[in-house]
DNA sequence: ATTGACTTCGAACGTCTGTTCTGATAATTT
DNA sequence: AAATTATCAGAACAGACGTTCGAAGTCAAT
């Protein structure tokens, strides 16, 4: 989301709404080549990749017409909204009651209805809300609500949702992997990172998005 | 419509319904064939044959995954939305584009699509995309997305978009009205509060919400 | 002028995918 | 029982399709 979209970028967006809106299934790669008039199949394959990296579509790898449009209207009025359970709070020595990454059971939870680009069309997404000031220097404060990616093994530097098996909590850092070791460094610069054994932590899920109302 | 569908020929009509809910384009043949545990692919050719012979769906030759379901309904998560448009960004020294708070023009600015919870009905809420590290305090960071509610006189300790006239630049800054002088308190620690005359600067929003994704 | 990021181009590779062909098996009718 | 029709099996073909690679072009900043 950080540059705005070419001119290329617009039309093949353009393209893709319009070629939905009357084919009921999504353009190939070379659709949009033609329809676009582009000389190479691969310029549409890396303007592609930019669409989906700055949210506006969903592709599938190795699957003909594997786009799926995210953010982008149907009708008029009515827009595609996508349900997120609000499992419940996060914050440092609070429990954290998420026990799998199964399918939820939305009866059971609050729910929030975002716009798909926000959760740019990664699946079971959840949201948990933040509770204290401990996350301050991630800029995430009281009260917020954070989007959460289920994921087994994030990446450095990820923020995400651990779950201390000895101490039976969970919080809220930023993950670094050192050998056999995790590295939890806390949000708030007043606090010390901690350094425990794989074994002991469970990620329960990886940020991929801060909402908060005032 | 004249003979009753067999039961494979039902079976193959609920995959391809579920799968287009699930998936957003339709299944290939090999696809169905999978998911119904179907021998060959030509049975699958066949049976589908029959199925548009019927009228349950609409095929398209030679092209992949040209299947159009008749007399079926979508059956996700639609509701309303708020369209939201990015006036432009902000931050430190940089000049901000809103010049009145009257309706927009909606073609000519990048817009976002919004769950209403978020702007809690209020009309005229715009976005500005925030630029910089200069807000961090307010745990606003650089890429951020901030919603503004049009005000002519915020509260004290409002986080509002402020325009120094003499200046001429805008900055994100909680606001205290102090007798017939301003105080800006900057969000940035290492920054200090400026106070001014009120005449000598315009609020041209209050933050609501900020979104941000990672 | 040189760099470096971004974008485009042309071609090729390997798999995906709709289609078709031949033949077999099952169900229905005569 | 024989004939007819409906359904299935397996294989193969040709084109569709996503992906990748090396090279070059563009453009702004240095």
């Amino acid at each position: 989301m950080k540059r705005p979209l070419s001119k290329r970028q617009k039309s093949m967006l353009d393209y893709i709404k319009n070629f939905m809106d009357e084919n009921s299934y999504p353009p190939t790669v070379r659709d949009i080549q033609a329809g676009c008039e582009i000389s190479s199949t691969s310029v549409v394959d890396y303007n592609l990749q930019i669409l989906q990296r700055e949210g506006h579509l969903q592709r599938k790898r190795e699957v003909s017409r594997g786009i799926e449009l995210i953010g982008e209207t149907i009708s008029s009025t009515l827009r595609q909204l996508v349900s997120i359970p609000i499992l419940g709070n996060i914050a440092a020595g609070e429990p954290l009651p998420v026990a799998n990454t199964g399918p939820w059971n939305d009866a059971d939870f609050d729910n929030v209805d975002l716009p798909p680009f926000l959760t740019k069309g990664r699946d079971n997404v959840f949201a948990l809300r933040v509770k204290g000031e401990s996350m301050i220097d991630a800029l995430v404060g009281d009260g917020d609500l954070v989007l959460l990616e289920p994921v087994n093994q994030p990446e450095n530097g990820d923020m995400v949702a651990a779950w201390l098996n000895d101490r039976e909590e969970a919080t809220l850092k930023h993950f670094y992997l050192e050998g056999d070791k995790v590295k939890l460094v806390p949000a708030n610069s007043f606090m010390q990172p901690i350094t425990v054994a794989a074994a002991n932590v469970a990620i329960k899920g990886r940020v991929v998005g801060v909402v908060r109302t005032l």
